[in-house]
RNA sequence: UCCACGGUAGCUCAGUCGGCAGAGCGGGUGGCUGUUAACCACUUGGUCGGGGGUUCGAGUCCCUCCCGUGGAGCCA
């Protein structure tokens, strides 16, 4: 008998099958059950019929509790009145494990008490829509740079010295040589697989110790960081354009049925159109001040001013060249604007806010020093980094993309901590 | 860390002026040959977050601690 996935039952109609999955849910009016079997990849509806079925298969049902584990075998047939559209006339079934009582119920739920049974939340529709979203975004930029023959870089998790002074680090026992850190950048070691190959893309797990407590933070996130030699400002806010046009049409043709979903508005998506509006920093602030904003020059923007932002266009927006004063030590400056740097933020519309960050880098062994003086950063552990201005430094650029944040867009999600199977928050740390 | 709100049955919540602890869902039993978060009947289910106080009497008022949710700051 064959096993066949739900996903593929329009390829087996009228075929005897055999489909292995859990129990979602059960109905029945005496002489006929209706089943709703899962399997991961699809829910199906299983008929059970008195006079179709051996008596003793025909009272299982009766044992039969939410999420018990089944194997079923029977004939599948397309009908209008079932959910998914197809359902399977059982001839057989064979439960493998009848699951306690399951704590959620299908009906509505707390966050909190969702987020308490992770593990089991994960088996609801929605979860697996946000979630297989997730894998295909990933897929596709993954796609994308290597296309383009980017080599993917794989960069440490633990590392001696913090990436950008400001930020919380999660810090460890390193055996003898004291304190490690947990990477929250992959960026400066990018740096050296660019010098080294050309083009790099590095994507991993990051993790920032701030106690922040918002719709967009995690302490343990994505992010996915090219990095180009020879690319500059100008280069990588074109590129990163590209790679997102590339990214919402790859979701909007791949995984409709799941943004459907979700009910996601599917306009603004189709609406998704490069060149986007770019803005620089200056022109942001004037414009907000504007709004009645009472944001002063060279403070980074909050919360407020990037919902402001990200609602003005129906297209993503480039802020570009900050005040020095509110960005990392690494970032080179703007020889036309002084106090500037040549960096640049992406505001994913609708309000969503911040998903990319980049800049050129400081390619000047001696800038580079100063800077690292003057933000008090330890110089031994930025040796290597500063090789890098040595020997053969060239103009180089790239930027962090938060995968989080990005599938919180696409999928139109108020918090991120739906878009990571297992999310890290700072009052959760379970399951 | 700060501000606001919340914690009552397994879950979601109601509980009036301080006066017998409630509903829906879930669980259990029975019924129903096309159900759609099925439905109908019956039934089960409580450390009212912990501690202290006021009171004849506290889920309800006061103090305190714990936990959670939303937001701020910081950031992707």
């Amino acid at each position: 008998m064959k096993w066949v996935y739900i996903s593929d039952i329009a390829q087996h109609l009228d075929e005897e099958i055999i489909i292995k999955g859990w129990l979602y849910n059960k109905r029945s009016s005496g002489r006929i059950h209706f089943l709703l079997i899962r399997d991961g990849t699809g829910i199906i509806q299983g008929i059970m019929e008195e006079k179709e079925i051996s008596p003793e298969t025909f009272a299982l049902y009766n044992d039969l509790t939410q999420e018990s584990s089944l194997i079923v075998q029977g004939k599948a047939r397309a009908d209008k009145r079932a959910p998914g559209g197809y359902e399977l006339y059982l001839t057989d079934l064979i439960p493998v494990h009848i699951a306690q009582e399951y704590p959620i119920a299908l009906k509505e739920h707390g966050t909190a008490f969702l987020m308490e049974h992770r593990h089991l939340w994960l088996r609801s529709s929605r979860q697996h829509a946000i979630l297989s979203i997730r894998s295909e975004i990933i897929k596709a930029l993954r796609d994308f740079f290597d296309e383009r023959g980017f080599i993917l870089l794989d960069t440490p998790i633990l590392t001696p010295a913090a990436c950008e002074g400001t930020t919380t680090l999660f810090e460890t026992e390193y055996f003898d040589s004291g304190k490690a850190y947990l990477s929250q950048s992959g960026q400066l070691y990018a740096e050296a697989g660019a010098m080294a190959f050309g083009k790099v893309y590095c994507f991993g797990p990051t993790f920032r110790a701030e106690k922040s407590k918002t719709r967009r933070h995690l302490t343990e996130f994505w992010m996915l960081e090219p990095e180009i030699a020879y690319a500059d400002l100008d280069y990588i806010m074109a590129f990163s354009e590209e790679m997102l046009q590339y990214l919402v049409e790859c979701i909007l043709t791949k995984k409709g049925k799941e943004l459907e979903a979700l009910d996601r508005d599917l306009a603004p998506l189709k609406k998704i159109n490069s060149p986007f509006p770019r803005l620089s920093y200056d022109e942001a602030i004037k414009y907000l001040q504007q709004q009645g904003s009472k944001i002063e020059w060279g403070e980074d923007f909050g919360g407020d001013e990037e919902t402001i932002l990200s609602t003005i266009y129906d297209q993503p927006i480039i802020i570009h060249r900050y005040p020095r004063q509110c960005k990392a030590f690494y970032m080179k400056g703007d020889p036309e604007a002084e106090g500037r740097v040549l960096n640049m933020d992406i505001l994913a519309p609708e309000g969503y806010g911040e998903i990319i960050g980049g800049s050129q880098r400081e390619d000047h062994l001696e800038r580079l020093l100063e800077k690292i003086e003057q933000q008090n950063l330890p110089k031994e552990a930025f040796e290597w980094y500063i090789d890098l201005r040595r020997y053969g430094s060239v103009p180089h650029a790239g930027f962090g993309l938060g995968i989080e944040r990005t599938v919180g867009w696409i999928c139109g999600l108020k918090h991120v901590r739906e878009t990571i199977p297992f999310p890290r928050m700072m009052e959760r740390i379970y399951p």
